[in-house]
RNA sequence: GGGCGCUUAGCUCAGUUGGUUCAGAGCACUUGGUUUACACCCAAGGGGUCGGGGGUUCGAAUCCCUCAGCGCCCACCA
């Protein structure tokens, strides 16, 4: 046999990679057959390839051939994402160990280092999906910083703004000092830490008298411009129109009554710095209050810190404690936990600044986007996220899209340099000079005396365009691309980015296209290792996913994934899992070798056996088809892939090829080949979503199948099965278990060959499947009385094995007892059931008639195991 | 604080509209097996009062209440 023993994916799957490539078979283009379009979750243009990347691109993978073989005219757009936020502090760590600080380069400086880095490291990530098999139209790949794409974002910002769902405000938002960047509520995450809450004296204007106020950012009271109280205080009345010392400060402020104070909290005293917390900013705007800003951009203090000028907002705070307490304005320090707001990009504590932003009102624009999804044109899979999302878009705040940073897409927006409260929205400057005109009617302006908005925009703001700007339909809605892609199919992504994402594709689709974006969700879960943890890098718990592929071949690591994935929930990431995918690509390879190898022979009988076994392995594909279909379309990918490992493993090769294999030495006739590598050939068809490489191995070595593309090839189609056939062979194989598990409790070879008398009748072919699998023989005999010395009960039919002396004696009566005895219980039941007139009036026929047949079915069991019980005691 | 979800065999999970041939799968485990495709294998087997308690019902893993434990998301208080 010149085939390999054990197969080895490395080779095989390098030789397919190539040809895939050169071939070019995933490409898409708009034509007669119905589209099937799935997009890539575009990941970071200079991250590596994760775990969570793998389970998410196998699974989209597995859908997008499954679409491919079922006729469609299958579109996977791959791309990457310029991640604004994320990159930029890639590229400011790196220049920093070059000794180079950002703020030492001019945009454009940064800029080139920024692209010189995303040429180094850009595009691994997809060549790495390709590793594991992702066949994506290549040729498709977007960046989201593309011109094309570049253009379609700064085209979407133009017409929300002329459509007045754009604004500029300022607000509180959350500020990153060390990237010195603003952050969505979306990209800060708390933190549980206990600090001390300091009491500090606040005197009473023109007294001696001191009130305590409780605060965990002491080095903030240079912003402080009123104290508050809720004016359901009883101390209230006596305050109001009073007024305060903010003590080192010595600034004389108001006390002023709100209702969002907390008396219950600390002393029920609130210091307000509007400047620098949201609630005492709109304190702030209620109370008329003044606006301090006390920190430069890198939270450290300004000129209102005083003495702490230029000093950092952690340091001050120690130092300023100590004056305090010098001073006796310190009253105490308690120990305190809350939660810390973190840059989600840099771990540096967020700091709440009032600054001026871009915002998109959200309300109007995401309305729709509610209903696309509780009435169900959307689906969701698992349907939990749709509560998830129902509470995000049922409070929907306005969308903070500006960020300080230089990588991204710039705001298009010019303003006049003189007065920047007058700009105007346009691509290019020379647009703005005319648009100048028109607004404000400024005359002849020159390029130099406007500038452009020095921010970019969120990332995500580019990512909710993705499923239309792929297809250029931002800019251009009506080209033939979009229209035949869009709605795409399906989208494949984790649950965290719901509202990041997923919403926003939605709002924004049906803004630009009054249609949904998608028509299902699939959310994968987290993956975790064995013990539950999240895969980190400082746990080092994560695998290489290029290790993983080297030791279990990519068809066995996907696999190996796919096993433990069901929809929704986190899975728990085990090596051993990619060892059983492993162990099952060899399972397959020697299912080929053994086909391969048959030799034909005509002069051998005709076995009537393996005519049935033919006919029922096709029922039983057609049957295992049906259900595999619907575990598809149900997305439980996970399910369809267990079933099929069963039917190949279990099915195909414990049972059919068991049965159809030839004796040592001989042949097989040409049809039973022929039929043979047929079902092969479907069963590889129907693994090769999951497996491309091996089945498309396997198929190309299949001589008669040359110029077979499995790529393309036919799902196999089934509509309906013979569920006779399926239950007659079903039971040889149950008396085949059960002679086995004979022959084993009574210590017996499987080729020890026993005579075996039954009473009722089996089918010839039925007969000849148990003689193949168990060489013994079943011999038709009526037995009567005495004869019978040995008899063993099995099923309905019942059989009696005659092994003259030993085997008699062994033969577990209490077995039989126990069974009877549970059927005895059930039949009493179910005779209960039936004579009980609520039940028979209350519950549907159905039902009833199902009841019935239980119990006819029962009786003739008890019926059997009675008669065997006697026998055996005679 | 607001919302969502989980608890079924040693592990990871299936169990659609309540109906005892649904208590199931894979892995792990135990036992036996190797000249004849594969030990990356074959065969057989043992495991669970479906988290606790209560209720609805003719009937509950499935519906309701409650207790206990776990997890996620959102908001964030000085």
């Amino acid at each position: 046999m010149g085939i390999a023993k054990i197969y080895d994916p490395l080779i095989i799957e390098n030789k397919w990679l190539v040809k895939w490539e050169k071939e070019d078979f995933f490409k898409s283009e708009p034509n007669e057959k119905n589209p099937y379009t799935i997009l890539i979750p575009p990941p970071n243009v200079t991250g590596i390839l994760h775990m969570g990347h793998m389970l998410n691109n196998t699974i989209q993978d597995i859908l997008i051939r499954k679409a491919r073989l079922s006729g469609y005219n299958a579109c996977w757009v791959p791309g990457t994402d310029h991640a604004s936020i994320a990159t930029e502090a890639k590229v400011v760590n790196k220049l920093k160990e070059m000794g180079i600080k950002k703020h030492e380069l001019t945009r454009d400086e940064f800029l080139e280092h920024a692209w010189d880095w995303t040429n180094k490291h850009g595009g691994i990530i997809l060549n790495q999906l390709k590793q594991i098999g992702c066949s994506c139209d290549w040729s498709r790949t977007k960046f989201t910083l593309d011109k094309d794409m570049y253009e379609s974002v700064q085209n979407m910002f133009i017409k929300l703004y002329d459509e007045g769902y754009l604004y500029r405000d300022k607000k509180i938002v959350n500020w990153d000092p060390e990237a010195k960047t603003t952050l969505s509520n979306e990209e800060v995450i708390y933190k549980e830490k206990t600090t001390k809450l300091f009491y500090l004296k606040y005197k009473l204007e023109s007294s001696e008298e001191f009130i305590l106020v409780a605060t965990t950012r002491p080095e903030t009271i240079f912003g402080d411009t009123a104290v508050a109280i809720n004016p359901n205080d009883k101390r209230y009345k006596n305050l109001v129109g009073k007024k305060l010392i903010v003590p080192l400060v010595n600034r004389v402020v108001p006390i002023v009554g709100d209702k969002s104070v907390d008396s219950e909290f600390g002393t029920g005293y609130l210091k307000v710095t509007p400047a620098h917390s949201e609630k005492d900013f709109e304190i702030g705007l209620r109370n008329n209050l003044d606006i301090i800003d006390i920190f430069n951009d890198d939270a450290s203090l300004n000129d209102y810190g005083m003495h702490y000028k230029s000093l950092d907002r952690f340091s001050v705070r120690k130092k300023i404690i100590n004056e305090l307490d010098e001073k006796g304005l310190l009253d105490r320090a308690e120990d305190y936990t809350h939660n810390i707001a973190l840059s989600e990009r840099t771990s540096c504590v967020v700091e709440p600044k009032l600054s001026t932003q871009w915002f998109v009102r959200m309300k109007k624009l995401s309305k729709p986007a509610l209903d696309l999804v509780l009435n169900g044109d959307i689906q969701f899979y698992p349907k939990k996220y749709v509560k998830t999302y129902k509470n995000w878009l049922e409070n929907i705040r306005d969308w903070n899209i500006s960020r300080q940073l230089y990588w991204g897409h710039r705001i298009p927006v010019f303003y006049l340099k003189e007065d920047k409260s007058k700009y105007v929205v346009c691509l290019s400057s020379s647009e703005a000079v005319k648009l100048f005109e028109e607004k404000y009617n400024i005359k002849n302006l020159n390029s130099d005396e406007i500038v452009q908005d020095e921010d970019v925009l969120d990332t995500w703001f580019s990512s909710w365009l993705w499923p239309i700007s792929v297809f250029d339909g931002v800019r251009n809605p009506d080209n033939s691309e979009i229209k035949y892609y869009y709605p795409t199919s399906d989208l494949v992504t984790g649950p965290d980015i719901i509202f990041f994402w997923v919403a926003r594709m939605i709002i924004s689709g049906n803004y630009l296209r009054q249609d949904i974006p998608f028509r299902n969700v699939y959310f994968t879960g987290l993956v975790r290792d064995k013990k539950g943890r999240k895969m980190s890098k400082q746990l080092g718990n994560s695998p290489d996913p290029d290790i993983l592929i080297k030791k279990y071949g990519a068809d066995g690591v996907r696999v190996g994934l796919l096993f433990c994935a069901p929809a929704g929930n986190d899975l728990l990431f085990d090596d051993t899992l990619c060892n059983q995918g492993k162990n099952f690509s060899n399972k397959i390879w020697n299912a080929f070798r053994l086909i391969d190898g048959f030799k034909i022979d005509e002069s051998q009988k005709r076995k009537s056996h393996n005519e049935f076994a033919i006919k029922w392995f096709n029922e039983n594909l057609n049957m295992k088809v049906l259900s595999i279909n619907e575990s598809f379309n149900n997305f439980k990918i996970s399910e369809a892939l267990m079933n099929l490992y069963k039917l190949f493993w279990d099915d195909f090769c414990s049972i059919y090829l068991e049965i159809i294999k030839p004796e040592f030495g001989k042949g097989v006739s040409q049809k039973l080949k022929r039929s043979t590598l047929t079902f092969l050939e479907k069963l590889l068809t129907l693994l090769h979503p999951f497996m491309p490489f091996i089945t498309s191995e396997i198929i190309d070595q299949i001589v008669s199948y040359k110029n077979f593309n499995i790529i393309k090839s036919n799902w196999p189609e089934s509509i309906k099965f013979d569920s006779e056939i399926i239950e007659n062979f079903n039971y040889s194989i149950e008396i085949v278990s059960k002679i086995r598990h004979f022959k084993k409790q009574n210590m017996l070879s499987f080729k020890d060959d026993l005579k075996i008398y039954f009473e009722n009748d089996l089918m010839d072919n039925q007969i000849g499947i148990v003689k193949k699998l168990t060489n013994c023989d079943l011999i038709k005999k009526q037995i009567k009385g005495k004869d019978s010395e040995t008899s063993f009960i099995v099923g309905k039919y019942g059989y009696v094995v005659d092994q003259k002396n030993k085997i008699l004696n062994e033969i577990d009566v209490d077995k039989l007892k126990e069974e009877l005895n549970y059927n005895l219980g059930f039949k009493n039941i179910l005779e209960k059931k039936l004579s009980n007139e609520n039940f028979v009036s209350n519950a549907p026929k159905e039902v009833i008639q199902k009841e019935r047949k239980k119990l006819e079915d029962v009786k003739s069991k008890i019926e059997i195991l009675e008669e065997g019980i006697k026998k055996q005691n005679n």
